[in-house]
RNA sequence: GCCGCUAUCGUCUAAUGGUCAGGACGUAAGGUUUUCAUCCUUAAAAUCGGGGUUCGAUUCCCCGUAGCGGUACCA
């Protein structure tokens, strides 16, 4: 089993190709098989520097490695397309010598104009095959005058081409509505059509996995394998992955690539997870699913044919999930880059690693994206905390009640010594008073959280003081008593 | 226009020629002795339409319809 993920080089991993490449790795590596990379650079235009670095690197952060690739090594390389026009030379003139393919020079102009008038008429704008009978002399003249031209594969004139998908079974063409579409293009560059039929037959893939707008110009791939009488690898066409609209995923719209989703602080886990019920399911119920699950568990027959839309609530609630299993080094690990700024704005407190931690920890239930650990967390570390004052007020209690209620508990956290400065202690003590008293709950902690935080929601009142320390728990329910 | 693919809760999906059509996300309600979150419980929510085949069809077939894709010297 070999199996190749074959990006375009465009700078950056569209989270539909990382399906893709979770698809074939997963069929690849569920069966001990190899996982290549390929480069499908043939059209130079669109040529971004640093594209390939870019997308090893994204795909290793993911999980996903390459057994043979341009930095991998392998013994099918050249492993990018545009390194290998030799190849595709020497097997485009093996169709030529047979017939197979044929000259064209006809000018894109002249294209463009034709296509025009079939549309026009109401006619499929296919090639009109004018340079299809041109004669061996008449070619060599205009080779000879230095025309420029293209290759172009000689499609059946009648009959049916059947292919087989290995999702979808038997789909049927009619061999006259296939165009003999370009194989070589004028700079001499393969189409991509031309390239990956050589190249699967080549690097000897067996499975080929690609979205499934190739459908349509399948049953030529499968004619230029019987052209040069090769077996064909087994043909998978995934579906698409539409936005909410039920539209293509598109970087206009933002999120597409998966570097920006790292950015945003979701977790390899997640997307991985995520991605892989797009378009399959496990046997069981369980849908949370480790890579390791994955790769037992995955089988290519089991996907799903029909599009699947993204869905980001589902991607929120796996990244939630997964920072929530993270250990609480690990976590802060990870939150550090979204952090450094929030340090700034603070005195040593305390150890600032360990206070970072405190911190962390507190938030890590809550957190659905490591970036968000920033915003979160802001008030644990500002030296003078903003807020309005009507947010310290509970229920029907008035401004001047709230005041009362925490200069109360001020009295009782003040005898409160350093040592038990604990949220159990101060729970145990602030609890105690209020029954014995008989006074309700919330017209205390909901005061004494807001005097702590600023915020409408946080964590509770007893975890953030611990993790404050008495003196600036003090310092700030003494100010909103002003 | 032509060609092709697809069609189960809002979304991702499971299942079967006979099930109360199952799960997850989301939504709503309740609980977990203060907010938010977590966690737990409960609820609402689907087989695109029409014809066949069949004792019985969501499942198989046909026809519509809709969505998507292709229709390039882009991939």
């Amino acid at each position: 089993m070999r199996t190749r993920f074959a990006p375009s080089p465009t700078g950056y991993l569209h989270i539909g190709s990382l399906r893709t490449a979770l698809f074939e790795y997963l069929a690849a590596k569920s069966l001990n098989g190899t996982f290549v990379l390929r480069i499908e650079d043939t059209d130079q235009k669109r040529e971004v520097p640093g594209a390939i670095e870019n997308l090893v690197e994204i795909l290793k952060w993911i999980g996903i490695e390459f057994d043979e690739g341009p930095h991998a090594g392998g013994n099918y390389g050249p492993y990018i397309q545009s390194q290998r026009k030799k190849i595709y030379k020497k097997y485009a003139d093996e169709l030529l010598g047979r017939g197979e393919v044929y000259h064209c020079f006809c000018a894109p102009e002249r294209l463009e104009k034709m296509r025009a008038e079939r549309t026009a008429k109401k006619l499929p704008p296919r090639y009109d095959r004018t340079c299809r009978s041109l004669s061996k002399t008449e070619v060599e003249e205009k080779i000879k005058r230095g025309e420029r031209y293209v290759i172009r594969q000689k499609m059946p004139l009648e009959g049916e081409t059947t292919v087989r998908d290995l999702l979808r079974g038997d789909i049927v063409f009619k061999n006259e509505e296939l165009e003999d579409h370009v194989l070589i293009k004028s700079d001499g560059m393969p189409t991509y059509q031309f390239a990956n039929v050589i190249d699967d037959h080549t690097m000897e893939i067996t499975h080929v996995f690609r979205g499934e707008e190739w459908i349509s110009s399948f049953p030529k791939n499968i004619l230029l394998y019987r052209s040069f009488g090769w077996t064909p690898p087994v043909f998978a066409h995934i579906p698409l992955i539409l936005n909410k609209e039920g539209g293509k995923l598109s970087k206009r719209q933002g999120d597409v690539a998966v570097e920006d989703y790292k950015e945003k602080g979701y977790l390899p886990e997640a997307l991985l997870n995520f991605c892989i019920l797009l378009g399959w399911h496990p046997k069981e119920e369980n849908e949370i699913l480790s890579f390791e699950d994955m790769k037992a568990k995955f089988k290519i027959e089991d996907i799903r044919i029909s599009p699947a839309v993204f869905d980001s609530e589902k991607l929120d609630y796996f990244n939630g999930y997964y920072i929530r299993q993270k250990s609480l080094d690990e976590l802060v690990e990870l939150c550090w880059p979204y952090l450094k700024e929030n340090l700034k704005m603070t005195e040593n407190r305390k150890k600032k690693t360990e206070f970072l931690r405190e911190v962390v920890a507190l938030e890590q239930e809550r957190l659905k994206k490591l970036s968000e650990i920033g915003e979160l967390t802001k008030f644990f570390f500002e030296d003078d905390l903003q807020y309005d004052q009507n947010l310290l007020v509970w229920k029907k209690l008035t401004v001047d009640d709230v005041k009362e209620n925490l200069k109360k508990l001020l009295s009782i956290l003040e005898n409160i010594s350093e040592k038990d400065w604990k949220k159990e202690i101060l729970e145990k003590t602030i609890m105690e008073f209020l029954n014995v008293s008989g006074l309700k709950v919330g017209d205390y902690l909901w005061p004494m959280r807001v005097a702590l935080t600023g915020q409408k929601a946080s964590p509770g009142p007893f975890e953030v003081a611990e993790v404050l320390g008495k003196e600036e728990s003090l310092k700030r329910i003494e100010k909103a008593t002003d």
